[in-house]
DNA sequence: TTGTATGCGTTATCAT
DNA sequence: ATGATAACGCATACAA
């Protein structure tokens, strides 16, 4: 297949390059009638402009990479969508990749958008990523990038972070209010940032009430509906029954309620549950799940912002992070009557 | 930020360009010492390969674009985690683009990724989409072009679809043979082929089991729960209450079902119901929801490999229609007991 | 207003 | 095995 190129045009017009680049670039110093003529035989031609060369000359590519761990929880979607509206208005593309939990193919992803394919980046880790060197070079070297909901403390760098320490700690209250005593909560994946924060406001929501708690009631897990059921079924083996589950997020909710359903267990009567990240699917189950909604489509928002922000400051910008609020929507799935 | 060359490789390590280039592409003609050398240097001096400048020259990006017009259900999430599998194996970068269901961000995505970002495309179409001319003369001007799930009939192009007639008329014979004979279908955006396929696959099987069908029994609509809720109100507001609802996907049932629950209805005892696109939350509410499951991994791999088929082939490819098949996942809320 | 010439960073061709 | 140089398609400084 032969590309027609503005050369291509300038000859056919018995006329400059310059000239038919001027044309499609909205410069000034050209004459509305070549301007028309150029733009009309060009699409005659079916010309369609090399993206690789003038992002080569320019230097800019007006794309934005985005980089998220999965894409099958409605989460990482929304959040694409609030960044979407942002950068389209300022006349960007957004490229999104998709690492599917695993730090080689996240590496690969963030290799292929640096290298002169996007002008910056937003990006959530992966559950596996542990080594956060590249990153913190990538960051280092003054490429533009904005880390958000999935990092590392470590990381120095922009961040758009949900307030998971205040807002487990509220969820954790909640029960702790309703009457329930024997918490059990479900951190999922441990590594994570996220996951130390929302465990510490369920410690600290023991603490502050005065309600024992143990190390055994923190299970650890991947962050799957199947890591709940696994955990629901273990705990029913070991006739350890807790009154009440607070997971780190709604899959390892759901996941366990219903498996605790199935034994004849009555939510929220004999156990009660509270998940996180509040998801469509939560509100459509019976009983309807309790959960902490992050506000993702403003979490999008603002990582766009903050990226564009740094892309104008160029390199003498400081790193900045956004700490996020969200709401406790009580459902029936931790409401004693 | 500065960018290191291997212009500037070169002059620090006193050899040429080629040199340098040779040694980041593994050619043959470079003695092992000189390209380790370079290699280490490189990475010293932080440098980072210009994308851009590669694939101007090779007129090739081995990247691959995908344009869908959602992902807040797990269908099309699922399609291009099939679609990388295949591609990745073959050192495919896979960059994704959502529409938001909106025709001219649709198009702009498709722009900007055809524009010499991408070797081949990967599309479903917004339900907005109503003008498939540019999609026809991207086609016809030879750029390689796999249309999935959401297509035309009229585009001639490689397409891979689902056999949603024949799958249609299976989840209505379904509803028959248990007995309903009051079927309602609520078939989303009628334009699309898919809509048609589904609602033609309703309809056949009514002919065929001699049951009576009137057009008031297909109902129009989004897609979306919201729309299935207010479809439900209209019924019951109207008194014309069918005995099963088949529905053109899983979010329209559950978002129906959910509605006659709440109005007291019995599920499948007074009204049953079947989706389609068996979604994960359809398996998780009360009672579990009757769904065609569509095989979302391998659309996503067969498109895959029609694209680099087609990328292979060059010109002299012939379009390939490749139609895929399911099954009929019955649970509670279509068996009468 | 238009044309000429140069460079963006890389690979590829042709010498050496 | 290595080096010089011409592309790739475009934008732009400068000249006209």
């Amino acid at each position: 297949m032969k590309y027609i190129t503005i050369k291509d045009i300038a000859k056919k017009l018995n006329t400059s390059v310059s000239t038919v680049s001027r044309a499609f670039n909205d410069k000034s110093d050209i004459s509305a009638k070549t301007k028309e003529l150029v733009l009309k035989t060009a699409k005659e031609m079916g010309y369609r402009q090399n993206r690789m060369a003038k992002n080569l000359v320019q230097k800019r590519t007006y794309n934005i990479g985005i980089v998220v761990p999965e894409f099958v929880n409605s989460f990482f979607p929304e959040v694409i969508m609030g960044a979407q509206e942002v950068l389209f208005k300022k006349g960007y593309q957004v490229l999104i990749t998709q690492s599917n939990e695993c730090y080689t193919t996240e590496l690969k992803n963030v290799q292929s958008l640096e290298n002169s394919m996007v002008d910056g980046l937003l990006i959530s880790l992966s559950s596996e990523t542990d080594n956060i060197d590249y990153y913190q070079d990538l960051v280092n070297s003054g490429f533009p990038i904005i880390f958000f909901n999935r990092t590392y403390k470590e990381i120095k760098a922009s961040k758009v972070l949900f307030n998971d320490y205040k807002w487990a700690m509220f969820a954790t209250e909640h029960l702790i209010r309703q009457g329930y005593k024997n918490i059990y909560h479900l951190q999922g994946i441990k590594s994570l940032t996220l996951s130390k924060e929302r465990r510490r406001g369920f410690v600290d929501a023991h603490k502050k009430h005065k309600l024992t708690y143990d190390k055994s009631q923190v299970i650890t897990s991947g962050f799957h509906m199947e890591d709940g059921e696994k955990i629901a079924a273990q705990l029913i083996e070991n006739n350890t029954i807790p009154d009440a589950i607070f997971a780190a997020n709604d899959q390892l909710a759901m996941g366990a309620m219903s498996v605790f359903k199935k034994h004849g267990f009555k939510v929220p009567k004999d156990i009660a549950f509270v998940g996180f990240s509040e998801s469509k699917m939560g509100s459509m189950v019976e009983p309807p799940l309790s959960s902490v909604k992050q506000p993702t489509f403003e979490i999008g928002k603002q990582a766009a912002k903050l990226l564009l922000d740094q892309i104008e400051a160029g390199t003498k910008h400081t790193p900045q992070t956004v700490k996020l609020d969200g709401e406790l929507h009580i459902r029936e799935s931790s409401l004693k009557k």
